[in-house]
DNA sequence: CACCCAGATGTGAGCGTTAACATCAGTGCA
DNA sequence: TGCACTGATGTTAACGCTCACATCTGGGTG
């Protein structure tokens, strides 16, 4: 073994006086070794430190074990907890992953992003940045690459190629505003996130939902944004309207950021929660328990979310041809694809309203 | 070409009516390539919609232009800002991110996960997990790799090879402590994030400072954690000694989560912020400036962290030698390394205080 | 006791790229 | 006119691994 390059697999079979060969049956974990070589093998790749070369690896096997990670580029809650979950999940699958986040949220940028994880190999893509415009941007990678979209909304992607996992925002707003409606509030309106974003249309389509089923008018304001300076500004309208007789009692806000913003507005205005109105937000962010008043949310599944992400991604990969050739994949192997099933959905999961003290019976 | 396999740079080569190595000239810029033969081969190039394999280059390069990042596993504000800081920065110097969290946050978690990113063949790590703990772990790795480390706290880590890029926390403390002093407040307490990280360490210290430079006694409650939750338990309690003569009349909290459950339990004992007692909070998150009070706070600089850190990293990388075999480096090369010069800091980053509502001249 | 088969191991090739060296044409200058 | 030199290109050999196949061993079977 020269000196100053790391042990490669020939060093470790040199040392246990075996072929390279052997070495590799031994770290992947091939049936026909006999436990002694296999010992001598460990051995030789403890004493050395040998680690094996994943670039050889991946050259040999066209596979990366990589998983890239495609994100909105601030510290926003949801995506930034739905990363971390899909991470977990993905290195508790023998899965590296690799993140490229959005400088900006439009499709050229997500484009631009996208191409860097395929560039550099990775073996599939998960997208948490919820936002059609991004949503589309995949369709073009995903009969090539596994593509799970963390999305909000089941019932939209009709003939993407890619995968995806939805919490159901439509099911969380409904909770909220029935919520509300069961306390008794007729005049509730929905203070909605940012048009582009699945979440946004999602809740403000749920929030509508509930509210035609009691033949109630529903009243959606866009935020603009996801900020508390957002709905700040929107609560000190909503302020007044508060006020007025047959104003509004009750406000469905996007996320709890938003929410904190109504809440500081009303509470600048003179308007109290849940007294004079009622709150209620989306997300259960840390510190939104301690807000004044403590907030009622919608609290997210996150931890679920990632784990349903990755095992998507993996089930779609192997059901996809390696880059090598290889046989075409038997048509019906897999029933549940095709374009003219709809959108494909791998999985929907619930989310959990949290009743705290922003909520109560309308004046 | 054969079918099914993606395009190679032989394929390319083909195509132009070159050799592969001329096509790998293009590629990395080389000089010495005549412009009609560039633009045959990028129009080759475009037409396979050939892509190179970074495994290959990987291999025979022996760089993988993949830097990690290891970090503490939820979604604390203050490292998911700097995860996305250092993703962005590292991604305008064309490299790309594997991001590694810690399960728990204890130095086997950490050295697991370090593992990984060294199994993975990364050229450097960021860790932006600023726990003690974590930091020594990586002491075994850095001599082999250069480690970047974002860290609070200039004066500590005394005989690692590791590089540290700091804010100065210490300083941001001392800020927060004589903005309050500066009000005339003399019972100032602190409620001090976990022992076991440097963020949590070095404020306490800045505070104890700012006091004993004033003659006061320093008075450090620790939280336990960074949760709302704590900060609220500790909120109740100092909520009865605010009421008493002689009690605090000002408290510097070691980040906005606590700070948050503090106003939290203050307002439900009818203690009044800022008139009965001044909140200081750290990190400037998401809605802070909508609290009730507005919460003043010491912003953080996570853009510049991250740019830091990045930086760091790839002047350290290019001060190491590659994995193949090669010269030794010339010992005085770069004379601000070496064990004996201390704490290797390579940055220090000044926060910066916010001033809002949530401080006033006591009563 | 020859024969076959399966288990255990070794051999050789090739993955797609870059590094090092070889080659070949021009150019400028003596 | 010739020769050294530079610029543009081609050729060959790694890099470290896995795959496909060849080889060798030892126990059962007829």
């Amino acid at each position: 073994m020269a000196a100053g390059r790391p042990p490669a697999m020939s060093d470790v079979a040199a040392r246990a006086g075996v072929s390279h060969q052997t070495v590799s049956r031994v770290l992947n974990a091939h049936p026909s070794v006999r436990p002694a070589t296999r010992e001598r093998v460990l051995a030789a790749i403890e004493e050395l430190g040998y680690r094996p070369n994943r670039a050889a690896r991946a050259l040999v096997t066209a596979r990366s074990t990589t998983v890239g990670i495609l994100t909105v580029g601030n510290a926003h809650f949801g995506p930034a907890s739905t990363v971390l979950a899909v991470e977990a999940a993905a290195r508790a699958e023998g899965y590296f992953v690799s993140v490229s986040s959005l400088a900006a949220y439009d499709a050229a940028a997500a484009a631009v992003a996208l191409d860097q994880l395929v560039d550099q190999g990775v073996d599939g893509v998960v997208v948490v940045a919820p936002l059609e415009d991004v949503a589309h941007v995949v369709d073009d990678v995903a009969p090539t690459l596994p593509v799970v979209v963390v999305a909000a909304r089941p019932g939209v992607p009709t003939t993407s190629p890619a995968r995806y996992v939805c919490v159901d925002q439509r099911r969380g707003a409904q909770m909220a505003t029935e919520h509300l409606l069961d306390l008794a509030h007729t005049a509730v309106v929905h203070v909605a996130g940012p048009g582009g974003w699945f979440d946004a249309v999602e809740r403000a389509g749920g929030y509508r939902e509930a509210m035609e089923a009691r033949g109630l008018e529903p009243v959606v304001v866009e935020a603009g944004d996801w900020s508390a300076r957002r709905g700040y500004e929107v609560g000190e309208r909503l302020a007044a309207e508060v006020r007025e007789a047959g104003g509004p009692t009750a406000v469905v806000a996007g996320n709890d950021y938003l929410a904190t913003g109504l809440l500081r507005a009303f509470w600048e205005h003179g308007v109290r929660v849940p007294r004079d109105v009622s709150v209620v937000g989306f997300d259960d962010i840390e510190g939104s328990a301690y807000l004044v008043p403590a907030l009622t949310t919608v609290r997210q599944p996150f931890a679920a979310l990632g784990q349903a992400a990755m095992r998507t991604l993996l089930q779609e990969r192997s059901g996809q041809q390696p880059g090598r050739p290889g046989p075409p994949s038997h048509p019906h192997q897999r029933p549940e694809r095709g374009h003219d099933d709809g959108p494909r959905v791998a999985a929907v999961i619930e989310p959990e309203l949290v009743v705290r003290g922003s909520t109560a019976v309308p004046r």
